[in-house]
DNA sequence: GCCGTCATGAGGCACGTACCTCAAATTTGA
DNA sequence: TCAAATTTGAGGTACGTGCCTCATGACGGC
């Protein structure tokens, strides 16, 4: 009958008596106020490691009487994906407020830097802690969040990262590892080999290039496969939907279609108007109602979903745990990639 | 370009204006303590409901100067995934404490009502808010379930629930949907159909009576596919493993294995010694250094999991939600179930 | 030795809620 | 109708931290 309980917590109180100074030092020290010597700010820091001094958020919060407050800065447009992110966060506002953290949505023009940029350049640190965008990797948008972050403006990057800037964190899926999983699944579906159709949004797209590159290095593996030239349908349901039909009209024999990208409506209606039940395997990304549809009545086979509810929460704790703590983050898995067949969408 | 923003909060001083009463009876009302008419307690509810009032968290356990004291009991033995369940929360003690939450973990000896139930019954309100059990559904541990509430110690069920008791919230998956995922699973990676063998802990558990239904349901669906009858190999590492070989010896032509019981590492190595590449399918559930080594070496295909982290932070969720809000927990949809190949292990 | 600058201490108020006491107002029962 | 019981109000202190002011001490250069 083994036993496990946790130790009690020191207060600033303690770090003041435990450093032999002052609880105003202290916090001139935890909030890096200026007015301390060196030597004082460690033994300050000294105390706080030695006894594992950890701010109290509550308390913390509430003495700032003022909420965290988050800034989603979200591309709109055709793009199903995007809406959903948008969706996830403001379906998380209510909740969110109860932990102090208040949560806005601007929705930009797709894939519009300028924009971006322009949105990204207003905010000032006494109305936004924090801004979570989803960003193109440009100049003039690196440059913005190197601005931001100098007016102390904090900025994570969402789905899509901006390395090499000084964002502070992360948050998204490990795309080479998706294309993997969908190749080891297509792979295993069709143990005699066959045909298997590509079809992505667009190869500048640093998701969908990755996604292709992990498809095709474990689809090497199953040397029955063969890996026809991917299609680009720019995400767009009516170009998607035209490639598609004119795939399947000329493979007659084709075994399976990972789509890459966002245009599931698309590949939808072509796949139900030339249904082949059976012999056709089909992987797609993004839970949506459409993939969702599709699950459901057999013409999609598997959705691999990054999970826009889990990158929205992950965003938030960030948020909270960086605005307040030490200047890194340990937890730093990556978001978890989710895959769904039609008998667990729940 | 969209914008949406949240609004403000109130507090109990608002509450108490809008009903025309003191902060005193707010107070009373707002934690069931007694002395307030029933007319004057509506008012103060109509104020709360009509103002959208949500008591702040932080400043309530600030006010309480005290951590909410959880315990989870979780069985010991030779289940791994108990003890992953037990790691997870013992893994998440630091970063609770910051939320004001102290975790204590008891181990108990595998599949013992009597232990659990004398365990259950010393907890005492002012020492301990919730218990977090696993608990086989006997009458026994009913009791000392109702005993626990009625005392003022809240009860939470984890992986196995106990239905038609006093406990407040269960944490778990959806077995029947694990099982028909199995099976969908199966049939496509077997086109041409196959004998699959069941492998499982014991059919007086719930969940693997529950994943065996799932599974049966949505096999029926792939007519080629040939269920055996399920073996039972009760968890034991040494047991599962001879079942194994001998299953493999009688059908060389067996086309996959599902076992949806915890003796994976039995499994494992009965598959290391006559390994049949390629044309056999294993699907097993939970991820441990074991089925993580099988699904590495290529000796499972996939491992369905429960997400012990995800399960012990649901139950740490609801604890906060639960002990401190209103009597229900909207956010009831249950833990989702993961699924892993080679290649989104991470 | 005087002034200016910097480092530090001491203390207080605030945040929103919990919980306590005591007095005043109201209702209840006989 | 009066006393007892119940309900309500008023106000305080506390939780741990943030942020503010003011006083004191230490140091430098002139």
């Amino acid at each position: 009958m083994n036993e496990i309980t946790t130790p009690r917590r020191a207060t600033v109180h303690d770090v003041a008596r435990a450093a032999g100074v002052s609880l105003a030092t202290v916090d001139r020290v935890l909030n890096n106020r200026p007015g301390v010597r060196p030597t004082t700010a460690r033994k300050v820091a000294d105390a706080v490691t030695s006894l594992g001094f950890q701010r109290d958020l509550s308390a913390s919060l509430l003495a700032r009487a003022r909420d965290l407050q988050v800034r989603f800065l979200i591309p709109a447009g055709s793009n199903e994906f995007m809406d959903s992110l948008a969706d996830a966060a403001s379906r998380r506002i209510e909740s969110a407020l109860i932990e102090r953290l208040q949560i806005a949505i601007t929705r930009l023009p797709l894939l519009d830097a300028r924009a971006l940029v322009d949105s990204l350049d207003v905010l000032m640190p006494h109305q936004c802690d924090c801004a979570v965008i989803v960003g193109t990797e440009e100049p003039a948008v690196l440059a913005s969040v190197e601005e931001a972050t100098r007016r102390g403006v904090m900025v994570m990057t969402l789905v899509s990262d901006l390395p090499g800037s000084s964002r502070r964190h992360f948050i998204g899926i490990d795309n080479v590892a998706a294309g993997r999983t969908a190749a080891s699944l297509m792979g295993r579906f069709c143990p005699q080999g066959g045909k298997i159709a590509l079809v992505a949004g667009s190869m500048h797209l640093h998701d969908h290039h990755d996604r292709l590159e992990g498809f095709r290095a474990v689809a090497a593996e199953y040397p029955g496969l063969e890996l026809l030239e991917p299609l680009e349908g720019h995400d767009e349901h009516q170009e998607t939907q035209a490639l598609v039909e004119q795939l399947l009209a000329r493979h007659s024999d084709l075994g399976g279609i990972y789509n890459l990208g966002a245009g599931t409506t698309g590949l939808l209606a072509a796949l139900r108007r030339t249904r082949r039940t059976g012999s056709l395997r089909v992987i797609a990304h993004e839970l949506s109602d459409c993939s969702r549809a599709g699950l459901a009545d057999g013409s999609i086979d598997v959705v691999l979903d990054q999970n826009p509810d889990g990158e929205i929460g992950a965003a938030l704790a960030a948020v909270r745990t960086l605005a307040l703590g030490a200047g890194t983050l340990e937890n730093n898995e990556p978001i978890e990639i989710r895959i769904f067949l039609r008998d667990n969408l729940g």
